[in-house]
DNA sequence: CTGTTAGCGCCTTCAA
DNA sequence: TTGAAGGCGCTAACAG
């Protein structure tokens, strides 16, 4: 024999319907797909037992046995604190939910090995397709061949080693387009203030604003760059050197909303006018008070754009030739916000 | 003969494994579980096989059989792109990966019907336990009775009808302590900005404000109390319409963020000084450069406690006695930001 | 120490 | 129109 379950959970099963309709299980579950071939009065009689019991089919042992796929999306940011991320997820939510799949979230805080575990995780749990803002650099826990053919999209950064799907930012032209903005106003001492350097992002963002010196002619002062700023409070730090220190710049720009805001607040704090351009729109900003350049970007449009790849990916597998894979970016604007500056 | 696999999703299963390192499934399944009734070799031989293929133990056909649960846990919310909510499910995240379960994270919009659709659905998938922020008032779907059982906490909003834990923010007293400040700060005519009437926190938090003011023998002006705004917009206008009207408040008392915006962009666009209290902090409140008063709340605390408590209830099911549903109150504090008022 | 049997809840196939 | 058999991937109980 071989009982020993544990839980019961309390939930009617396939079998109490039957039961209680006086039918058997087959003809329930035929009912449950709306199968034609039930007589009138039987159909009658299983919802009804439905009812009563508060029956709800079980979608694990029905994707078992039907094999095609859990209705899962599996969803792994690294900060859902962060809104870029909240509102990417949202994005994501709304694709998936208007197909009737679910998204199963996780959180990795930024670490690369709590990354390959939940992505290992929610494999285990069959999800039909994967969206990740990858931590780390080291991309190969989510290969093709190691996720055995599970679809993937990446988000915001791209594959490094291995051949998926992704999602980007004009990282490098948004930062080209501020730090050019600035530049047209007048000012030729542009501070630069970005986190992690191992960060693709803030590379791009860094690559963009040395360019968009170079193509005026001109070369950032090494010493006005500060990079590797862990959080708000390292980065109102740096700015306030920077802009205390000899030559210091007349402008600064900022590669996320955790730089800006640090920024921000030294330029508050100094009381003296300074130019600011960054990343990441944010509520209240034409309020502040301070000229700011905003290079802004859809992040719901992110999420729904990896969606879109993952679900077209999920749609079109086992058919025929494998697709190469593909890249979109999602294009940045550059909002003015505050008194003109340079005047 | 019942064959009608459909995806055959390309992952191998346990007898692959099995087979790869010529013993049965049921000595991988030892392997897998660390059971210490499997010799040295054996062992080695399954692991080199798991490794070679690549094998990752089917979680759902597991908790098919074991019957325990699925580790999974439903969170509904209304609106994720509001930090607010986001903030609260990494709280639940935090908890709740902890423990080695996962989040199934929905989004209702503020739909009623959605959210009754998603719990539906997602006890469908045997959630271990669900955490609901309720869109509306009518929490019959949520019943114990009706979820066989499947723990619920409810966050934010108080169970109507029905018997469930759950986790609230001092509406009532953070309102109360908001408007005495600007009480005491010697403002007599105080507007109030909220939203949906229908709202159980927008309520507690009326009923906050025009408590303080009795508590100081005072009476707000009905004139000066716009509720059911729905948007930044539309309180951006009842302030402006406030602030411009006879016998203008010098004050104003707003039921959260998007109230707090909304009145911000009135009074900058005013001009004028006018001081705002609110509910819900912001990054950068400090920079505004207006006289604000916020009622700030962990919002990550609630999520925290809410999952929790539903951890708590998940581990005492079937022990002994039902224990009676519990209630927990997050509390707020007031913080003071920009120039003091009233002088 | 390892294999066989049986069945979790569901559904496809075949038989009645 | 309905039921019986069998098995998806896994594991508890019982052999051997």
């Amino acid at each position: 024999m071989a009982r020993g379950r544990a839980g019961d959970s309390g939930a009617p099963t396939m079998r109490d319907v039957a039961a209680h309709a006086g039918v058997s299980a087959m003809t329930v579950s035929r009912v449950l797909k709306a199968d034609p071939g039930v007589s009138r009065s039987t159909r009658d009689r299983v919802t009804a037992a439905v009812d009563a019991l508060g029956y709800r089919r079980n979608e694990n042992a029905r994707s078992l046995r039907l094999g095609g796929g859990t209705g899962l999306i599996g969803l792994v940011v690294t900060n859902l604190a962060n809104p870029f991320y909240s509102r990417l997820a949202l994005g994501v939510q709304e694709i998936v939910a208007a197909r009737g799949l679910r998204v199963l979230l996780s959180n990795t805080g930024g670490h690369a090995e709590r990354e390959h575990e939940l992505v290992t995780d929610l494999t285990a749990h069959r999800v039909d397709g994967l969206i990740v803002v990858p931590a780390g650099s080291g991309h190969r826990h989510l290969a093709p061949a190691v996720l055995h053919d599970t679809p993937v999209v990446l988000a915001s950064r791209p594959p490094a080693g291995i051949d998926v799907d992704c999602v980007l930012v004009d990282d490098f032209g948004g930062a080209e387009d501020g730090t050019r903005q600035l530049l047209s106003d007048g000012h030729r001492r542009i501070g630069f203030l970005g986190d992690s350097q191992a960060d693709y992002t803030g590379a791009e963002r860094f690559r963009g604003y040395w360019a968009a010196h170079e193509a005026a002619g001109l070369q950032p002062d090494e010493r006005h760059v500060r990079r590797g700023l862990a959080d708000v409070a390292a980065a109102q730090r740096a700015a306030l050197a920077l802009l205390s220190g000899p030559d210091a710049p007349t402008a600064l720009f900022c590669t996320n909303n955790r730089m800006s805001h640090g920024a921000i607040r030294a330029v508050h704090a100094l009381g003296r006018p300074v130019a600011l351009s960054g990343f990441d729109d944010f509520e209240l900003s034409d309020v502040i008070g301070l000229p700011l350049t905003i290079v802004s970007y859809d992040a719901d449009e992110i999420g729904r754009r990896a969606a879109r790849m993952l679900l077209d990916r999920i749609d079109s597998r086992g058919t025929g030739e494998p697709q190469p894979s593909r890249r979109t970016v999602v294009p940045t604007r550059v909002i003015r916000y505050g008194p003109p500056p340079g005047t």
